[in-house]
Order: structure tokens, then C-alpha cells, then sequence
DNA sequence: GGCAAAAGTTAATCACGATTAAGAAATCAT
DNA sequence: ATGATTTCTTAATCGTGATTAACTTTTGCC
């Protein structure tokens, strides 16, 4: 049984506990050690990822060699590299464990089959989907809105938890600038 | 008949005559003169609108008063705040005709009646969601990639003809960066 | 516990793109 | 057609954050 994901989607679907037991069947939890890989560039995305436990984040290498942080993902997130899973093609991306974690894989060919016997689990990612979609764009928005330092600032105060929780490079690397600057900003105030 | 919208849905889930002919009594057309408003700040976001001719642009004014694009909704795309939509809360986002245009409104309370009928339809709204998503996290991609200069000379080189159609500085506001600055790379080559 | 590697700090210089301002060109309305 | 408004251009100056490099601190490992 993955409670965790149960008690998720009962958030925004029913569903009974036979329909429980029978989707949980078709799903695997995989734990992963700090530093383990989900997903690496070259390989072609199979599944959706719930995590259970830990964190995670999804990276890839730009123009200048460097890691960028587009996404980490928490305990109640879903994290996947959406292009590649649709698509089955190549992903340029990384998923790797943060900290020790524990993810369950929600693998395509399991979508289709359960969704055409369940449809309320398409009402669930979509849903899912819908709050993701609607984070990213904040996230644009709010790309444009504020400097780098504001964006920090402003991330600090409202995640002060997870601050702690992340090394500073990777924070630097998710907010797109250096981890010079990040420290620079830090001993200012 | 909302032929355009049909044909779209048709191309991610099947949908039969007499179910395209229920679906599409629940659908209302606008017409939309340049320059006219779908949405303003302060407003609640009721529908999700597919644009079935001419161009539209998801806009909000940031801390230095200026309009900044977030999203351009072509023929063929849907556009709305999401976050409005799903919430029921005030948008802080306008949605404008750039050109005249044509829309159609599938109200929220539509889609939850709809959706009841026919499973299909969470499905298609699924696939969308799951496409807009991966776009706006390769717009992220992007941004953290390329210089402000080289993100201009990949979209001219993408979208030649969307170039032409939208003023300059909407296109600067869109790459994030301002007018002076485009002027300035167009002239250097 | 000691060494190596990873992560964080500090400071000097540099570059990309913003800001300001003024003028030119294009579009719109009467 | 004419004036008014909107859009685009050009140039000088300025600021944010990158780059480079040397050093310090922390973490991981046998």
C-alpha cells in the first residue's frame, strides 16, 4: 500500500479501497540513496514520479557546462520530464536524489491502463497538471518580476525551511544566478 | 458548430456527432475587436478560452509598472490564468486581443458538466495541460540557457512569421527584456 | 583522526542589458 | 490630407550580477 499517494490523490478524487488495492498493485516504490538517478540525458522517460520521501531535483546541463536547477521536488510532489515521457523521446535532463528518497513510479504504460478503468484518475492529473502548470507560470512571472537578490530574499522568507535544507550552489543554480552572487547578498544583511 | 475547437479535441480523444453536437451547445463564440479585454486584473477568470482566429496575449503590469507578456494564445492554443480559473480568486493578469480575434468560452461550470458525460473530455484537457505544461518548463530551460540576445535570434529563426505579426515591444516585453535593447541587436546585424 | 574533495567566501574586474532622453518613422483618426 | 498618437531608433551613462582567482570552511572517507 503507498499511503502517501493514496491520502494525495483522496485530496482531489475518490476512490474506494478497492480501487485502492488494485491500482496500488500497479505501482512500485523505489528508495534512493543521496545522489541516485531517476533519469539521466539520452535515456527516454518511462515514468511519473511521486515522492514519498527526501528531495529531489530535475537539472540539465546549459550552454556553459553549468548544472541549472529547473525543479526540485518535495515529499507530495510529482516530478517527471513531461517532453520526454509524452513523447518517448530522449530527455536532456537529470532527476536525482537531493537526500536519501523515496519515490513511486507511475509508469506510462500503467497510465493508460488505469486511467481507461478509473477516469477519475484523468480528473486527478489533470488536476495535478493544472496547479503545476499554473506554479510554472507564477514561476515566469515572477522571473521577470523581481532581481535576482529580490527573488532570493523573497524565497527566503517564504521557504525559510527549505533554505536550510538544499546546499547554497543548488539554491544559487534553481534562482539562475552564481554562487558567488548568492553568497555576496547573504553577508550583505 | 465550433469546427476549429472540434477538429482540435478530435486529434487527442474520439469524440462521436451526436456527442460534438451536446458538447457544442454548451460553447459561446466572442468576437474580439484589438485591443479588447478577455480578462482584468481584479477580475475572476470563468472560462478557459480557445482561440480560433487571430492572436491574443496574457499580460501583467510588474513593480516597475510595465507591461510584461507572459503568454501570446495563437490560433489553435487555449489561454487563461489558471490559477484564477481553478481558484475562483482575483486574476492579477489581463488577456487582450493583439489582433481581432475569435474565442470560445468553455466556462468552468461547462467543464464540470461536461466532464461528467464524457471521460474523454478530462483526457483531452489532461493531454493540453500536459503540453502547456512541457512548454513553459522549456521556456524556463530557455531563459536559464541563452543570453537575452541569443533568445531573440532563436525565436526569429523559429518563428519568422510570428516576428512580423506582434509589435516590437511586445516581443522585447515576451524575451524579457526592452525595446531600446531589441532595436539595438536588430541593428547590429 | 587525518586527508581529500566538496562547498562556501571574498574581492577585483568586466559585460550585458537597463535607463534616460531626444528624435524619427509609422499608424491612426478626423 | 493633416495632426496626433503610437512605435521604433540611436546614443551616453549606469548598475546588476558574471567571471576569475585565491582562500577558508565543511563534509566525506579509509
Amino acid at each position: 500500500m503507498h499511503l502517501a499517494l493514496l491520502d494525495h490523490m483522496r485530496k482531489y478524487v475518490t476512490i474506494t479501497d478497492e480501487e485502492a488495492t488494485l491500482i496500488c498493485t500497479k505501482l512500485k516504490a523505489s528508495t534512493l540513496k543521496k545522489k541516485d538517478f531517476l533519469l539521466q540525458p539520452g535515456k527516454v522517460c518511462r515514468a511519473n514520479y511521486f515522492v514519498s520521501k527526501g528531495l529531489l531535483r530535475l537539472y540539465f546541463i546549459n550552454k556553459k557546462e553549468q548544472e541549472q536547477i529547473t525543479q526540485f521536488g518535495l515529499e507530495g510532489w510529482w516530478i517527471t520530464d513531461y517532453d520526454s515521457l509524452d513523447t518517448q523521446k530522449p530527455s536532456r535532463f537529470y532527476i536525482q536524489a537531493v537526500e536519501d528518497a523515496e519515490v513511486i513510479a507511475w509508469d506510462k504504460t500503467v497510465q493508460e491502463e488505469l486511467t481507461q478503468s478509473f477516469p477519475q484518475l484523468e480528473t486527478y492529473f489533470r488536476k495535478i497538471l493544472q496547479r503545476a502548470y499554473a506554479a510554472a507560470q507564477r514561476r515566469i512571472e515572477y522571473i521577470y518580476s523581481y532581481s535576482d537578490e529580490e527573488r532570493y530574499r523573497n524565497f527566503s522568507t517564504n521557504f525559510p525551511g527549505f533554505v536550510q535544507r538544499v546546499p547554497q550552489y543548488m539554491l544559487a543554480s534553481y534562482l539562475g544566478f552564481t554562487p558567488q552572487f548568492l553568497s555576496k547578498i547573504r553577508a550583505k544583511k
